[in-house]
Order: C-alpha cells, then sequence, then structure tokens
RNA sequence: GGAGGGGUACCAAAGCGGUCAAAUGGGGCGGGCUGUAAACCCGUUGACUUCGGUCUUCGAAAGUUCGAAUCUUUCCCCCUCCA
C-alpha cells in the first residue's frame, strides 16, 4: 500500500473491512476524495463510541480529503436495528432538529472549517427522504432488494434468531441508508462511505445501489468495534455514557475518563483518539516506562482536541491538585450554595441529594457508613451532620464522593 | 382467529399463601490493597426515618384471605405452534 491516507489509517487501527482496498487506493491517489459517515440523532450528543468515526473523518482532512457529515434527521425517524436488541424510541420532528444542532457543535470543534479544501460538509437525510413517494420509491428503489438477501444481513438475522422483534418499519432500514449513499453519490459525487464494523451491510447495500442506479463504482470502509481489555463496552462509566458535548460531560470529567484508562488500552487509545504520529506512540511506549505519564498523555492529548489547549491543560493540573496534592482546584464542578441556606442550618443529608451530589438522602447515608464521604479532605462519620459557614474555607467546601469525584461547594451572597 | 408458555429490582434468574424489600449471578457504588490501572478481598445496592420502625414495589386493575410476588377474574404486552 503507497497511499498516506490508507497506510496511516491502518496502522492506527481504523481498518476493519473495504470493500476493495486496492481500487480504493488507486482512487484516493488520483485526487481529494469526500466520504460521509452517518450519525445518529437520538441524543442530544453523541458520545465517545462515535468518536472514532470522527476521528476518521479528521484524518481524511489531514491528508486532503473532504468529509461529508449525515446527521440522520430522516433515519433516526426509523431507527437503525444494527446492533440493538430492541425497538428504539421514536424521536419527534422537532426533537431531532434540536439533537442535530446540538451534535453539530462537537464537528465544529474537533474538524478543521479553515481550509475551503476539505472543509466538512453537513448534510441531513430528511432533505430527501421525507420527499419519497412511497409507490416511486418502491418502483425505481425497492426493486433492486430482494427479501432474501436482506433476509440474511446480521442486523434483521440476529433480531430474527433472537426471536426479538423487528417492524417493517426498522427493516427498511438499510434500503434508506443505501439511498442516502446514492443521493450523496448522485449530488455530491461522494464515493465512499465509512461507518463502524455494524454498518458494514448498510454499506454494501448501497455499493450496490449506486452500481445499478449510476453504474459507477463506489466505496465502504468499515472501521473496528472498539474493544477494551475488560470485555466492557466503550464509552459507560460510573455516570453513563461519555457524552461529546460538553454540557453533559464537562473537560474535566472528559480529561479524567482518559486518565482511567486500563493499562492494556492505552496504546491502542492513543492511535485512535490523539494525533500522535504511530512511530511517536511506539517511541513513546520504548522511553516511557511509567504507564501513567503516557496516560497522562493520552488524556492531554485526547481533551485538546475535543475541548482545546487550554482546558486540557486546566484539567490536567486540576487533577494534579486534586490528587497528588490536596488543594482546592478551580476545575472541579463546582456546586452553590445559599449563604442563608447554610445559616438557616441545612443538613449535610438534605443538601447532598438536593444538588444531585448523591441521588438520595439513603444514598447519602450509606456513603457516610461506609466511609465514602470526606468534607476538606476529612473523613466524615456523623451522618446527622448540619453544614456551617465555618466548614467553609474562603467561601469553598470541597465534597469528596469515593476518591474520584469531586465537588466545590461555593457560598453565595 | 385457535392452542400453549411467559411478564419479578439496572440485567439475567429463583420464589408459587405468612419467616419476602424478595435467594443467586452479573453490573453499579463504597472501602481495603495499589498506581486515579488490572486482579483479588470486604461491605453495600427501593424510599423516608427521632434507627424503634414507617411507607411504596414483583405487567395493570379488581377480588378472595387475618395475611398475596404467590390464589381468582378481567385487561395489556411478549414468545412458540397451528390457521
Amino acid at each position: 500500500m503507497k497511499n498516506k491516507f490508507l497506510i496511516e489509517l491502518q496502522s492506527r487501527g481504523y481498518l476493519n473491512q473495504c470493500t476493495d482496498l486496492e481500487k480504493l487506493e488507486v482512487f484516493c491517489e488520483k485526487k481529494s476524495i469526500s466520504g460521509y459517515i452517518g450519525f445518529d440523532c437520538t441524543a442530544s450528543s453523541l458520545h465517545v463510541g462515535s468518536l472514532l468515526q470522527i476521528m476518521i473523518l479528521k484524518l481524511m482532512q489531514k491528508h486532503g480529503h473532504k468529509p461529508i457529515i449525515l446527521l440522520g434527521g430522516g433515519t433516526t425517524l426509523i431507527g437503525d436495528p444494527s446492533g440493538k436488541e430492541a425497538t428504539r424510541k421514536i424521536l419527534k420532528d422537532s426533537e431531532i432538529n434540536k439533537n442535530i444542532k446540538s451534535i453539530k457543535k462537537v464537528f465544529r470543534k474537533i474538524l478543521d472549517f479553515s481550509d475551503n479544501k476539505t472543509k466538512p460538509i453537513f448534510v441531513n437525510n430528511a432533505e430527501w427522504l421525507s420527499k419519497l413517494n412511497y409507490i416511486q420509491f418502491l418502483r425505481e428503489i425497492g426493486i433492486h432488494f430482494t427479501v432474501n438477501k436482506m433476509l440474511t444481513f446480521d442486523s434483521v438475522k440476529l433480531r430474527l434468531e433472537r426471536e426479538q422483534s423487528l417492524s417493517y418499519m426498522e427493516f427498511n432500514y438499510m434500503i434508506l441508508q443505501a439511498f442516502d449513499f446514492y443521493q450523496l453519490a448522485k449530488k455530491k459525487n461522494c464515493l465512499l462511505q465509512i461507518g463502524g464494523s455494524d454498518q458494514w451491510g448498510n454499506i454494501i447495500n448501497g455499493v450496490e445501489l449506486i452500481r445499478r442506479m449510476i453504474k459507477k463504482e463506489s466505496f465502504g470502509l468499515t472501521s473496528p468495534l472498539i474493544t477494551l481489555a475488560s470485555g466492557a463496552k466503550m464509552g459507560k462509566t460510573e455516570k453513563g455514557a461519555v457524552w461529546l458535548n460538553e454540557e453533559l460531560f464537562s473537560s474535566y470529567e472528559y480529561w479524567q475518563f482518559w486518565r482511567n484508562t486500563d493499562d492494556r488500552d492505552v496504546k491502542k487509545f492513543l492511535n485512535f483518539f490523539t494525533e500522535l504520529e504511530p512511530n511517536e506512540i511506539d517511541n513513546l511506549f520504548k522511553k516511557e516506562k511509567n504507564i501513567n505519564k503516557l496516560k497522562i498523555i493520552l488524556a492531554n492529548e485526547a481533551t485538546k482536541i475535543l475541548h482545546g489547549e487550554n482546558a486540557s491543560k486546566k484539567a490536567e493540573s486540576t487533577a494534579k491538585e486534586t490528587f497528588e496534592g490536596k488543594g482546592f482546584s478551580e476545575d472541579l464542578p463546582e456546586i452553590k450554595i445559599k449563604l442563608s441556606d447554610v445559616n438557616r442550618g441545612i443538613t449535610l443529608l438534605d443538601f447532598l441529594s438536593n444538588s444531585k451530589i448523591t441521588s438520595s438522602k439513603s444514598e447519602a447515608r450509606r456513603l457516610i457508613k461506609s466511609n465514602g464521604l470526606k468534607l476538606n479532605d476529612a473523613l466524615l462519620n456523623d451522618e446527622k451532620k448540619v453544614l456551617d459557614e465555618n466548614d467553609f474555607k474562603d467561601k469553598f467546601l470541597k465534597i469528596s464522593y469515593g476518591k474520584k469525584k469531586h465537588y466545590l461547594i461555593k457560598i453565595i451572597r
């Protein structure tokens, strides 16, 4: 292989399957190409599970290609059955549009919009899907799909084998995705679709459709499913998903997420989620034997890509102070409390549950009983504790939930 | 449409009149060890509590009973076979 884009794609471990690697290489060599990835809009933010896909778009840009981001306003109305055990909840138009708006923010942060040649394009498939005429669609597109074949695709087969119901609506999803690819090929001359390995079936349907409709060769490329050393799914932590939008998951939490990577996954993640060159990463591993230092590099680099250099530095120094020193650090989640509430004598239990630090008073009690709660780094045993202005040094009180979750409580007014 | 099987906590799965806020496993959380890792060990995992208890939970509703996750009726949902 000699195409730089594909070489890096492979050496970083982004490459799982390709419809025709050799021809794709010729295709990539010839000119600047555009490739698209579709993203699901069922939530107001993507989570790290989609980050690998975004990194691939970023890599395309690095090598002079143009990413197309398909935010599936139309397909989200249907719900992709791939890898799903049950039918997804159906969203309303207005919710989807709100989600799209919010999700776009992340792409604006991670990808480069300054160079016109590689500037990403956003498309929304609602544009063409919502206008479809059923009979006409069946005659023009439906005719190219046999149910026999559709039944053999994993997304459908698994659901049927597991005896889980699959609605006719969901069954159509793969055709719609194939149609998307066809539309992009026709309208934007986009002949490459990339996706996670679970998208393989959907992608090759598109390749096939394009061949039949406009007699053009197009390409499909998938990235591997990320497997963690622990066997768990990527991106699930204590508090649920690791979101990319800052409103849902702060830059400090994000930094912590990477800092807490399993030893065995560090190298893989450096390749996947940072812009360090693969050989640079190899050198790092030769030089630096302290895995924790490498985890910090991982956290810094990954956070930089999403939240920028400043946020990354701030998170690092906050982590350092919090875990190595015993200080107060600026970047911890801050919760405000009114001076009047403190003076009125609010119990700690009430405060913990009101501020959502714990989900109930019972949880707070349990935590205290099992020696998990600290006020300003001092273990607290008294569950009847009432907050007092003297607990706050300089208007701040640090509350620690276990060893890793810390909050700064600030008195206002 | 007909016959049968089933819906139990975050998930899987036991319980089949009281001793059931519900065995067990997984997951989560806290603690110990350590390196903010893994493995391992211990504890915990409905809510409220003056720590005595109290209240709400086993698909939904109604009923039988001193007493129901457990029995009866109706309804809803899922699965299998037949049409």
